[in-house]
DNA sequence: CTGAAAGCGCTTACAG
DNA sequence: CTGAAAGCGCTTACAG
């Protein structure tokens, strides 16, 4: 019956008849744990994330880490690798150094690069499962993507600062972390479609990079501020929201521009409690972990992926439904 | 060792501080999964839901039903008995009907009344756990409450509605189901709070009662919109926003008003996507119900509860964030 | 009070 | 190609 369930080879058409049958009559359902504690096999999974130092990291490399810890019966074992972001030749050498006898799958939140790009091929052709994750690589052959519709998400913040500045006229301040994230180039045509269409007095400016660096990010945003003292709202598509408040405080503007930012953290929802930020669009770093290793190993056992349990959710949160941070 | 594990009396404290130790040392993690396989026992709970069509509960129902379908390993059965919501006899018959030698644990959803909270305290007394849903009775002695803080979701209600009016002054309607539920009362509660405190501009006016009935709250919001042709805002506190939706739309306003609704259904989804409603603030059945049966499970084995697992969120969902729904 | 056996629903070698 | 045994980490009676 095992071969049966687990699709093996070697077993006569007329035994997966019956056997199918009888399933269905009985409606049997398998004990996936009970499976698993016979199986004695663990997963080897390894996770490639940037280097930087922000919360949101640490959010969701914590969020790894208690899920195995808590867990232990889905016997899966899982090494994180921190990977400068700017360096593609380290990341390319530490792909290319998984060996495919120690390695079961691979997460990789990167930014989309050709090197990245052919690690993915090549990792695949070694039969190792790849999915990516937060930010999409969708021109190479991964497996899964684990993470939001970051347009959708650019087009929820885009919607909350229209709606938020009430239909005031004015310019918008952009920054984003760097040009060449996925998630970021996403967020930022998510915004400008829904500010086109819907809120046509409102003027979004280029985005100025902050290099996942709070103290650039805050000179690069107060220079923008100082050349659009009139500005109406900023838009923080992922960049050090610490970096910017300081920015907006240091301005000393007119009126305090409305401030929509992206994944919720101990300094966002400090600064969402304190009137800075006016809403966070967000996405839960445990369920990423969580939907991560179960793509991951559904792909090695060959088993398909249900849709709907991995469809990560764009969550908004606003001062008065912020949930209690540990 | 299972006995020191378990707290089981008769063991020797030599052998649970030695028992301890070992666990220290050797960081063992108990496997759940094999315990609940070993272990032959089945939890058998009873959900004590009103009897509303609505489209909510169906939800939950459903969720409560998949759970269980989809981890047997966890032997749980569920019995979901619906109680004409008005009926207060009735509901203290069948809850005095639950045997403690057939029911493991009870969940109930209910308005807080005095029949209510001695049918809790006499079940609680004969030994079964009892935990309220989706809307508390903090004033009996259930185990625990599954749902969210309504009284916050009153004011992201509030504040949204504020909001998205922008500083114009106006009157609010304001459709509840009833007014004897306490998630009922602690929304407009809450939404009350937020509306004096931060948009002066806004008149809040009394609540008008849909009783869980589309057709009688269509007329009764028609009436109250009539009666103030100027409102520029209606708050759905958890009426069936089919009705509301029609009476607006039969109300022939000079402006659209901003509606805020509560819980996410295929109604309310529709809606939100044509821009009839503007925000829903909802809290996820599937949620719901795995908390509900993990918490029920915890006390009948009197374990601990982990709180922050236990702590649903309260969810914004405006068109551009709208989940997909099957 | 404590030890050792049997069994929960599965998978994995190993025989046939 | 298929059957039957052993074992995964636990709990539950049952002996001692």
């Amino acid at each position: 019956m095992d071969r049966v369930l687990n699709e093996r080879p070697g077993v006569r058409s007329v035994t997966i008849q019956k056997v199918h049958q009888a399933i269905d009559e009985l409606g049997y359902v398998r004990d996936t744990a009970a499976a698993n504690l016979a199986r004695q096999k663990t997963y080897r999974f390894v996770f490639v994330l940037p280097d930087w130092k922000g919360q949101f990291l640490a959010s969701l490399e914590q969020g790894i880490a208690e899920i195995i810890h808590n867990a232990p019966q889905n016997r899966t074992e899982v090494r994180t690798i921190r990977v400068p972001n700017h360096d593609h030749t380290q990341l390319a050498v530490t792909l290319s150094e998984l060996d495919p006898a120690e390695v079961d799958g691979l997460a990789i939140m990167a930014k989309e690069t050709p090197v990245v790009r052919d690690s993915i091929a090549d990792l695949r052709k070694r039969g190792i499962p790849v999915v990516s994750l937060v930010s999409d690589q969708p021109n190479s052959d991964r497996d899964h993507f684990v993470g939001i519709d970051n347009v959708a998400a650019g087009r929820t913040a885009g919607t909350l600062l229209g709606r938020f500045t009430g239909g005031k006229q004015g310019k918008v301040v952009v920054v984003i972390t760097n040009k060449q994230s996925r998630d970021m180039i996403e967020r930022r045509h998510g915004f400008d479609q829904v500010v086109g269409a819907e809120f046509p007095h409102l003027e979004p400016l280029p985005s100025v990079e902050g290099q996942e660096d709070p103290v650039h990010t805050e000179q690069v945003t107060l220079r923008a501020l100082q050349q659009n003292p009139d500005a109406i709202g900023v838009y923080s598509v992922g960049a050090s929201v610490q970096g910017i408040a300081r920015a907006i405080a240091a301005a000393d503007l007119p009126q305090r521009p409305v401030l929509i930012d992206h994944e919720l953290t101990q300094n966002s929802s400090t600064l969402l409690r304190d009137g800075v930020i006016d809403a966070v669009i967000t996405q839960n770093t445990g369920h990423l972990a969580r939907s991560a290793l179960r793509v991951l190993r559904a792909k090695c056992d060959k088993t398909p992926v249900i849709e709907s349990q991995e469809n990560i959710r764009i969550e908004i949160v606003i001062r008065e439904n912020l949930p209690f941070m540990k």
